[in-house]
DNA sequence: AATGAATGAGCATTCATTCAT
DNA sequence: TATGAATGAATGCTCATTCAT
């Protein structure tokens, strides 16, 4: 009773279903943009223009704002996961990959990040240990005896220290940043790169 | 004009300008409180409302939103400074001053992670990064020759880090993440605690 | 022409002209109880997912949302018009199963409160007025003369009198109800149930 | 971080605290009024505007959707209870006056309507109950011994039987049904009109 | 003939900022 | 000088309706 009497005029394309996938790759690669430049707070409208596909495309992909940062960190946890499991892995080789989503990705910062503000309704945050925790067994395995970083929690806690250096308003500044922070840590990393780059 | 000037209904007390002192500092007073609780992004209204003053005596003391964060990251500065100029001093003292305050207050944290989002119209960051010289310089009059931290930007670079590191709900988790922190880089800290506290 | 006709992924079943009707049908019923559970406003989307259809087909069957309660109301109207043509019916009897109508149907309350809101774009009572008429001549022809309610509109201002009183979460209570009005009003009505039930 | 980086311009007349008690006058009267064009679930952006306020406002004086008819219907009750307090008054009379605001206030008809929808979120009948029985106690006080509506829930259930039968796209309409729907029911009714007009 | 994704207008709600008192 | 009401833009979210497949 309260909805749109009049539509109509002039539809733009529809593209069917087979959008879809497109579509929700699309919005990931706007939110992981638009994440950079404005924040995780970023409003939604910006990401489904950016897009380019109407505000509702968003809503049937991502129930709320949390599910697009989910989906976007998804991402970023899954290379550092093939990377880990890739033959002839090496943790410096892995710490490279995982430190390049850092320089690039500001959702994958705020994975480590993920408390201070309690309990807000929409919690960016909901399934951030888990991701963590996977990230974590991919790096542990390549972890030798007597590393620096073998004690329990040192690796994650190490993680987050680098996260915290990478700040910059360039990419190549945040690269600088973290390699030096891992230098203080005493913490040999590989090439910053994606993986597969 | 010794007649009543217009009884008016009932004014809230105006106190004189001795109330202006007072309530600059229970802005900030609850600013500090809020940001703890909800983050800098909260909503400004709820910053004047448990100050107990009007939404206009906020704008009168502060322009514009950064200008409150600024106004609470000064106190945190100036304390670390008044720790550092201290008779006694010591490096270790200082840290363990910058830690409290590091675990205490949420909009410290933000100031060492400046960047990352551009232009954002209301930069909360405005003046960061001469705060941040100011506590660099600081802590740095106590850099014994020598000492792991000593190269040109690595002080700065380890304070954020740390403050990386520091995340949990808590006060205790958060403290103990930090020193934590600050073991992985090979430093030494007193205790953590407000500078005369 | 004995290729394969392009084998396509996986289509859903398309059973043909023949499965319209059914669709229909099952449409209706879902209207019906989303109507019960949420009352007429509740969105079609609904609707369609609880027949088990997409949404398309709903509107393939209703240009509108008029439609679909249209269509409702209809099924209602006609179980009340077969009751009245029923051998041996009776006043008292055909009542009764409007009755039950009344008790079960959200829609065919609607029926009784066609106006009051003017223009609203989808109106959801198009042909309420006819419909409306169809109800009364189904019991005009049982009403002897000297009832109660033989003058000229006292018959539909009684029913919607008793809709009016029709109110409570579960049908027993609104039963009570129902019968307790026609009461007050002084007439009689026989056993509160479908036609055929 | 998400709001409004600039107003400025050129304001509307701010009339400062004053106002406040005129504009939530204003906002229950446009509400009666955009509830009797439009029913109960019209927007609330279209109720701030006919008076003539901002949508916040609105907010500032009704949490919610709820509150806004809550308001209007307090209006209605009010009158009912004063016309049934006033010296002299009796059953015939304070009926008079409770028909009337049944003629002219879709919001006192939805009072009669509380349930059937289960438990919609903002649900506009939250107060329903209290406000009803309140009604209630002002009628039956007038109530003589053996009066046809002396039994126990007969009473409200009368009135609820007359709102069904108040339907009707003017007003003289509505009454002419709601004056009929009472001689149906056997009972006297003084003349309709607002308590004091 | 059916599916269900996409569009996008519309409504609810929040809050930064101004300003009469 | 303080109060706190008012403004209204921005954003979140929903859903009627269309249409490629």
């Amino acid at each position: 009773m309260t909805q749109h009497p009049t539509p109509d005029e002039r539809r733009p394309a529809n593209d069917g279903p087979k959008a879809a996938a497109r579509n929700r790759a699309a919005l990931i690669a706007a939110a992981r943009e638009v994440y950079a430049e404005q924040g995780l707070d970023a409003p939604l409208s910006g990401i489904a223009r950016r897009a380019g596909v109407g505000q509702g495309v968003l809503y049937r992909h991502f129930p709320d704002r949390a599910a697009v940062a989910d989906a976007v960190l998804e991402e970023n946890v899954r290379e550092v996961e093939q990377a880990g499991a890739a033959p002839g892995a090496t943790l410096a080789g892995v710490l490279g990959v995982l430190t390049w989503h850092l320089t690039e990705s500001a959702a994958f910062i705020g994975l480590l990040h993920p408390d201070r503000t309690g309990g807000r309704p929409d919690d960016v945050h909901a399934h951030a240990s888990a991701l963590s925790e996977r990230v974590e067994r991919s790096l542990r395995v390549h972890l030798g005896d007597g590393h620096r970083l073998g004690a329990s929690d040192d690796l994650m806690l190490a993680i987050a220290m680098v996260s915290g250096a990478v700040t910059g308003p360039t990419r190549e500044e945040r690269e600088r940043r973290a390699l030096a922070a891992w230098r203080l840590l005493g913490v040999e990393v590989g090439p910053v790169r994606p993986f597969g780059g």
